[in-house]
DNA sequence: CGGATAATTCTGCAAGCGTATAATTGTCGG
DNA sequence: CCGACAATTATACGCTTGCAGAATTATCCG
């Protein structure tokens, strides 16, 4: 008799939102930002439609948040990669190189993302700044990581010196990146890793790959 | 009297086929696929949405035309970088990473359309080929220069060692083009390509800054 | 100069889009 | 166990989208 309407669970603000980020980013991974509608995204987090203006004023309030949430998981696997390593700062820096080039940075739906958000961030000042922030983290980190490396081998460099490096080093890191996209099935990634060690070495005149583990 | 209709030249099948690529590759360097729209394609080629059905049988079938003309864009940049290049090796490769950091290259716009394309080509197999085949011919280019530019130093390297020096070289090329983007303020153009240049130096252990020209 | 032809415009449609709001219903405190 | 209230669904509206086909008109050829 009564028109069977759908059944439902209640949930906190935080749960909705995160679930409904993570389609969200799900699609846009998949099926770039064209992809992700809000019947697609409310599908896909299993609710209906109406309930992402419940917690977003306008869709794109959505997508911006989606990609605040990509940006801080990014700085949070960086922030993770040089857990447990010791003080020797070679070994430092060779291990940020080894889990910057594996997964879960590697992985695709990085790349994808990535490119999806792309023209949104350069459209949108807000995203902009988000995306400065984080990536600005990156270099300052990888800067760090080098200027401690060359002390330890009593090498000294300025600062104009350090940005340089820094610049190529982040410019190796992300082609491989990039490359590991393209080439996933030719290279394992144990190689990736291994030759970016190895290759980020070369570039700063180092010996990482002595550091290599296992 | 007579309600005016909108006046209107014919052109050949070839010129409004390319004024409609190029309409869609603007769009999508702009604002991603989503901009570019069948209505908005014609109306930036100066004609009404209709026409595109005439050339193109569905909207799909122009984006991959246009996908198929940025590609083939991109390869005819690239043979043109090493004209009235000289025959030494290294003089060569060094010319070829300058290239290749600066524009019509290191143009945002060629990264834009690359990441607007990027889930395009990943769903369509045959947008997948064009771009497999593009992709390569880079990368075999570079290969050649490096083996050529061993050989002129004298030394030898195997068919698996050559591949990963282009990887990596690639990688590094890549890398520096999307950072480009990133650090346009902060880097000029002239600055990049001579960092590219003594980076892939460093990297091959080459003598490549000596042959930077002027 | 006139008629044929195909390049182009015009009009219309069904589906999907984001948004708005009313109608329900799960949940929790008393 | 019940009433209140917010979480959720349902429905609807106006706009845009890609696509289709009919109506025009520029151009070319005899």
């Amino acid at each position: 008799m009564t028109e069977s309407r759908r059944k439902f669970r209640r949930e906190g603000e935080a749960q909705r939102q995160g679930d409904l980020i993570a389609a969200a980013l799900d699609l846009i991974a998949e099926g770039g930002p064209q992809a992700a509608t809000v019947r697609a995204i409310a599908d896909r987090a299993g609710v209906t439609p109406g309930l992402i203006r419940h917690y977003f004023h306008r869709k794109e309030d959505l997508i911006a948040a989606a990609y605040s949430a990509f940006a801080e998981q990014m700085t949070a696997d960086h922030r993770t990669m040089l857990e447990g390593a010791g003080p020797d700062p070679l070994a430092r820096l060779s291990r940020y190189v080894d889990r910057a080039l594996r997964p879960p940075l590697t992985d695709p739906r990085q790349v994808a993302l990535w490119a999806g958000f792309l023209h949104l961030v350069q459209s949108d000042p807000e995203m902009r700044a988000v995306h400065r922030t984080a990536y600005s983290a990156f270099r300052e980190e990888l800067r760090l990581l080098i200027e401690a490396a060359f002390a330890a081998e009593g090498r000294t460099a300025d600062a104009a010196r350090l940005r340089v490096e820094a610049t190529a080093c982040n410019a190796l890191i992300d082609g491989l990146w990039l490359e590991g996209l393209v080439l996933s099935e030719e290279f394992t990634e144990a190689e990736l890793a291994r030759l970016g060690v190895a290759k980020i070495g070369a570039l700063l005149d180092l010996p990482l790959e002595r550091y290599l583990e296992e």
